[in-house]
DNA sequence: TCTGGGGTCCTAGGACCC
DNA sequence: TCTGGGGTCCTAGGACCC
């Protein structure tokens, strides 16, 4: 069945561009900074300037000439590329042979972006944002194959003269390949893959490049020979699904040129987190719960900040070597309450009292985004009407809350704790109910929703 | 390669319901 | 209650992406 939708027998094809940012961080770094053009630079993430720790976020071209990699750990950048303040003094090292590191600033490389985005969503009627720095563009009503080239170049000269940074495009039928055909000529490139050519284009590349084949697939691809994407296309679906499942036949559909996704606007998030590493592993308990405390403040701030209600509050902690441990609980409905965030998430880092842990993050989700609407329909007149549908249909045991009067704050704790049954915890919840009621109030997140417009 | 931070989706098992 | 099957929700972990 599959047969009718091989190659060539398509009807009208999607013309998807790719966008990608060559190098983002460096790029704005470098913006700001000209003297840096043309230089090996480093952006390292929860690096300060001087320091050894944090892993690279973006290196310049410049830099990777040097072993530079993303991901990699500072201290093994600066092996590699020591920083150039450092050269001049040691007479041991070669000034030439020396780089810039600078520490990510977000907020700079938002701003940049927002300007980057403006141009593309003038230029395309579909724009769905990957990332900061990579976005596709649904361009197939209003171009044609034969000018797609010089619209990319246009595209692109734009993007620099205007914000001042490179830009790589690949344009092509399918999402997934124009993403492979904007990697392909990188930095400042620019490859269009025509229809019918699809499969062709894909076949002598490693399997790595094939979207969804990370480190662990293409190890255990390699085990089975099949090394390129043109491998992986003619390999055998069963064998594929029985070792991947769902995952193999998708892979094997995206090297063989099917991809049947459309692009399609970004939309909500499905879950919000801050994280954050110690410098050494530590067993510190006070430690521990000063990180999930800031973090749990934060988080709880960013989903005040989007609208966003949270139904589960988890956190993750890192173990050495490098263990990854994740604990969740779920709510009986959504709540916005920063002090819950808060006391779950230390509540369940309670478990981890006694291991060094070498990172922590604390995470909210099962986001719903209606509050902000609800919050204003209700007001403060509690008469809930359609605002509460939400949480009643939740609060199921609300048998024992008086219909009516229920107050919503009030709710996600009783039913919280009693959904728990950990007495510990079940304590706690009740002990909020006094202040349950302020935070209520202080609730008109509906302007703050408003306002973020 | 001893590893930063923010996400997404999938899978598998257990609880629970009908 | 000794015996099905199906559905949904939740938790935890894993792989992947940028």
């Amino acid at each position: 069945m599959d047969a009718a939708r091989l190659p060539g027998t398509s009807g009208p094809e999607q013309i998807v561009a790719h966008v990608d940012m060559d190098c983002f961080y460096a790029a704005c770094e470098q913006r700001r900074e000209p003297a840096l053009r043309g230089e090996p630079l480093v952006v390292g993430m929860g690096y300060e300037n001087g320091a050894t720790h944090g892993a690279v976020a973006t290196a310049s071209y410049e830099a990777r000439a040097y072993g530079v990699e993303s991901a990699m750990a500072i201290s093994e950048a600066l092996e590699r590329l020591p920083r150039k303040v450092e050269a001049v003094e040691d007479p041991d090292l070669d000034v030439e042979e020396a780089g810039y590191y600078r520490p990510v600033d977000m907020d700079f490389y938002e701003s940049v972006a927002a300007d980057v985005r403006d141009i593309l969503h003038a230029e395309a009627d579909v724009v769905r944002e990957v990332s900061i720095d990579e976005a596709y563009l649904d361009v197939t009503d209003h171009l044609a194959w034969e000018t797609v080239e010089s619209w990319a170049q246009e595209l692109k000269d734009t993007i620099e003269a205007e914000v001042g940074v490179a830009a790589s495009v690949g344009v092509a039928p399918t999402m997934s390949a124009a993403k492979v055909a904007s990697d392909r000529d990188k930095p400042d490139g620019l490859v269009v893959v025509e229809p019918g050519t699809v499969r062709e284009f894909f076949a002598d590349l490693p399997v790595e490049d094939v979207h969804g084949v990370g480190p662990v697939t293409a190890r255990e691809l390699d085990s089975l020979d099949i090394e390129t994407a043109g491998d992986l296309a003619a390999a055998d679906p069963e064998l594929l699904s029985d070792r991947f499942g769902e995952r193999g036949r998708e892979i094997r559909r995206y090297a063989r040129g099917e991809d049947e996704r459309s692009v399609t606007p970004k939309g909500d998030p499905k879950s919000l987190s801050r994280e954050s590493a110690f410098t050494d592993a530590t067993a510190d308990m006070e430690a521990k719960c000063r990180q999930v405390r800031t973090l749990a403040d934060a988080v709880a701030d960013r989903a005040k900040r989007k609208g966003a209600r949270y139904q589960t509050i988890g956190i993750k902690v890192v173990t050495p070597p490098f263990d990854v441990n994740t604990r969740a609980r779920s709510l009986p409905g959504p709540v916005e309450e920063p002090d819950l965030v808060r006391r779950v998430a230390l509540d369940l880092l309670g478990e981890f009292d006694d291991d060094p842990v070498r990172k922590v993050g604390v995470r909210v989700s099962n986001l719903d985004f209606s509050a902000g609407e609800q919050a204003n329909l209700d007001g403060f007149g509690g008469d809930s009407g359609t605002g509460g549908a939400t949480h009643s249909s939740v609060a199921t045991n609300g048998a024992e809350t008086p219909a009516g009067e229920t107050d919503e704050g009030q709710v996600g704790l009783g039913t919280f704790a009693e959904a728990d049954g950990s007495s510990e915890s079940a304590a706690n919840a009740a002990n909020k109910g006094p202040d349950a009621e302020d935070e209520r109030i202080s609730l008109p997140a509906g302007q703050t929703t408003l306002a973020d417009f």
